[in-house]
DNA sequence: ATAATATATGAACACTTGCTCATATATTCA
DNA sequence: TGAATATATGAGCAAGTGTTCATATATTAT
């Protein structure tokens, strides 16, 4: 196949995006919906500043997608592709 | 679905396996069939200890499986669960 | 306007990662 | 046995990552 090098990267990065158990949990609570920064904080236990960080990388990856409504921001996930890949790797963590 | 934390750590380090460059390319030759370290380092222009290296953290991760023979080591994919991750996210990246 | 609330951002820091270089181990060959 | 070859490993280091803490921005309520 002679992956090229850009590819290569393109690739690593896309992967880079579930390589963190925070990252993980966000989105397994988006892949149930929308939410906004401080439901995701209260739900995973996490400080909204350090979620907020994660939502900045994700965003800039298009895995996540931004709703402003008011003062909130509701995040959800950008396509289904990053779903697709979270339970294969679940179902290899599972039952591999 | 409430991931536990011990799920979404491991997770996050299958997928830490593709989130290198070295570690996809090292693996997309891997799809193609078993190849020894300095194959590998050759065919990546990596040093074969760099290569080494990664290739104990795959092992580690059950990702890859050493076959040795004299005093080369042949690697391979240990299934085929990385390898569809792999195409999933290469359908991604060049489609998405 | 001022205060309160929700989110974003930058700096700082501890921790991790991936490499190089030197060295060790194992195997084959002379 | 000793030299050559293939791989593995450990130390060290530069670069990257994820968090906290302080502060900034935007929006709403008083």
């Amino acid at each position: 196949m002679n992956l090229t090098e850009l590819k290569a990267i393109q690739l690593a990065e896309l992967f880079s995006a579930l390589s963190d158990a925070s990252r993980v949990r966000i989105i397994s609570l988006l892949i149930e919906g929308e939410m906004s920064v401080s439901a995701l904080a209260e739900g995973l236990k996490m400080t909204e500043s350090a979620v907020s960080h994660q939502l900045r990388g994700l965003r800039q990856m298009r895995i996540v997608r931004a709703r402003k409504e008011g003062r909130q921001v509701f995040y959800s996930l950008e396509d289904e592709h990053v779903q697709k890949l979270y339970s294969m790797g679940l179902d290899h963590v599972e039952y591999g």
